[in-house]
RNA sequence: GCGCCCGUAGCUCAGCUGGAUAGAGCAACGGCCUUCUAAGCCGUGGGUCGCAGGUUCGAGUCCUGCCGGGCGCGCCA
């Protein structure tokens, strides 16, 4: 049971009890200034609207029927009629002493299926910064998921099929009939790419090869499936690679890309034809949605089948949803997709339900986000203008971070100050992501995320090792309290701990990461306000605060290591 | 033209589903290291929340209209 929700049920109890309709929400939230006590109460103005009655005497009546005497030590009625609740030390130092954060909860929720659709690289190329957002965030939310109980199914829809994939394959055949070792040819597919296409653009013979590749491909040709498949694996491990590096919980398991729905697509076109869905126009085959029409009455169309035959994401996208749906039993599906694709995931979605491909229990979200932006508020990109290479940023950053690492602390041998700069380097590239607004374009600045102040991933990572610190030193010293909490900074700390199933549940409702980067940052700042005012192994503190403030400790260090855990950056002893 | 997103301190961003006096970080300025890691802490200055109306006890948050920026809108993915 999480704080805000206790607080909430015991409101909504005494508002029930005070005659007041049950459609009245409490509406209860850490309060925002101190002087309004810890928590507050805010749904007595809301119940007087809907009473059409006096909200002061509405906040009187709840006040009177609530009962929390366990939880606070203290209520009052202030303004129009706010209910300032002032938490109880005791029992915040009782609940902080039993919170387990390491290890799950809610069992009930693993009946629940969420499918999420995240990273998604096209694997004719090289992964670049465009699928960096998609693949943190996606992994930040199903890390959180997973941590609340809940049964997650990655799916990773790579682009593994289309018309490139007959250049790039009649490309290595040629280099493989040269001898070359197929690994080593596609050492760089950036290169190989481009070498492909420049034989696709000049070469009339090596064109048609390619063309004739695709029709094969599609028509199930053994050979040239062969060779698909070789490009296939050897493109996938270059980006299970990148997983590796930054840290991402992906793996082959979870590959389920475009070709694996190829033989769905004529199937899904037919029956959207038989349900009168999809109709014959310009020679396409077309859905034309109503329910997304413009001002004049138009309706959206979405194109299933092009005039060629040939088929589209869209057909692609229908196919893989009512897989989701159907043999995966999702109840919720997550898409991790730029904003520039709400309009297609909108078509996609309105299509399966008319369709009857997923029922309407089932949740359908596009959680979008903003461009990646370079300090000039155009789209980040290299110096010279090119597409910046994930595997180079991912390097750059640790490097960055090495330098820096081996600056502040010259004591860290040779693996320890490579293991402590990889970690920082992903971490200051994960957290600047995470940190902010996922809808929202957002600008890339190597310094900023490595400045090591602020609100950055090194500077919570140091707030960790700062601790465990603290902890190494008092070896020997007893590690589980009991908790007193007696300054005004322990019980800041205390609450604060307090609230993290709030907000990995919020989390997880909303797909935000961002909210944990403010509650870990909240929570680490308030620590070392805690740690300045609150001594713990100093001369003149007694055994009981000692126990009491190394216990304190050790939960922050946990939330701490937990929190940071469901964004995917980890933490290190020392720094 | 239509649709979606955005506009908050000099800069980068929060603002918890309408709440009390709009908050952080960076940058600037002033304090605190023989000190549990100064990658830190404490303090000061900095705002017509794009503009104008509206809804109500109460609006950065909701509605309408403008201004400004980004993106999307039938055979690419």
């Amino acid at each position: 049971m999480s704080l805000r929700n206790l607080l909430s049920n015991r409101v909504s109890q005494a508002m029930q009890a005070a005659g007041i309709p049950s459609e009245c929400q409490p509406h209860v939230a850490p309060s925002k200034n101190a002087s309004f006590g810890d928590y507050q109460a805010n749904g007595a103005m809301g119940a007087a609207k809907a009473m059409k009655s006096n909200p002061r005497a509405i906040a009187q009546s709840i006040v009177e029927h609530l009962a929390i005497d366990d939880i606070a030590d203290k209520i009052e009625i202030a303004g129009p009629g706010f209910i300032n609740i002032y938490l109880r030390n005791s029992w915040l130092a009782e609940n902080t002493q039993g919170l387990a954060v390491e290890q799950g909860h809610h069992e009930s929720n693993a009946q629940q299926t969420i499918v999420v659709d995240y990273s998604g690289p096209n694997l004719a190329k090289e992964m670049h910064v465009g699928h960096l957002r998609s693949t943190i965030i996606g992994d930040a939310v199903v890390r959180t998921l997973e941590y609340l109980g809940y049964s997650v199914v990655r799916q990773n829809h790579v682009g593994d099929w289309g018309t490139q994939f007959g250049m790039l394959i009649a490309h290595l055949e040629s280099e493989m009939a040269k001898g070359e070792n197929p690994t080593l040819a596609l050492k760089d597919l950036e290169v190989f790419y481009q070498q492909a296409k420049v034989r696709f653009d000049q070469e009339p013979d090596f064109a048609n090869t390619a063309r004739e590749y695709v029709v094969k491909l599609q028509g199930g040709d053994e050979k040239i499936l062969a060779l698909w498949q070789q490009f296939r694996d050897i493109s996938l491990m270059h980006s299970q690679e990148i997983y590796a590096h930054l840290n991402v919980s992906l793996n082959e398991s979870h590959v389920r890309g475009e070709s694996a729905y190829n033989k769905d697509l004529a199937v899904l076109v037919k029956e959207l034809q038989a349900q009168k869905l999809a109709v014959s126009d310009q020679g396409a085959q077309v859905v034309f949605l109503q329910e997304l029409a413009n001002k004049d009455g138009e309706p959206s169309p979405v194109i299933v089948q092009k005039a060629d035959g040939g088929y589209l994401y869209a057909t692609t996208d229908l196919a893989a949803l009512r897989y989701r749906a159907n043999s995966l039993k999702a109840q919720r599906i997550l898409y991790f997709i730029d904003a520039r694709q709400s309009l297609h995931m909108q078509q996609v979605f309105t299509t399966a339900r008319k369709a009857g491909f997923v029922s309407e229990s089932v949740s359908l979200e596009h959680h979008a986000f903003g461009t990646m932006m370079g300090s000039d508020g155009k789209p980040f990109k290299t110096r010279t203008g090119g597409t910046v290479k994930l595997a180079a940023l991912v390097a750059e950053a640790c490097e960055r971070a090495l330098a820096t690492v081996k600056q502040k602390n010259p004591a860290l041998n040779e693996d320890e100050l490579k293991d402590v700069a990889n970690k920082v380097g992903v971490g200051a590239v994960k957290y600047a992501d995470l940190c902010k607004t996922r809808t929202n374009d957002y600008v890339f600045n190597w310094e900023t995320m490595l400045s090591f102040e602020g609100n950055t991933g090194p500077y919570l990572q140091y707030a960790y090792t700062r601790i465990r610190s603290i902890l190494r030193k008092a070896e020997g010293s007893a590690l589980s309290g009991p908790i007193i909490i007696e300054a005004e900074q322990e019980k800041d700390l205390a609450i604060k701990l307090l609230q993290f199933n709030d907000c990995a549940e919020q989390v997880a409702a909303e797909a935000l990461p961002h909210l944990m980067c403010t509650y870990l940052y909240d929570l680490a700042s308030l620590f070392m306000t805690f740690y300045e005012a609150c001594p713990i192994l100093k001369d003149g503190v007694t055994e009981e605060a000692k126990n009491s403030r190394l216990c304190l400790s050790v939960k922050v260090s946990e939330v701490l290591k937990t929190g940071l855990g469901l964004l995917g950056i980890d933490v290190m002893e020392k720094m």
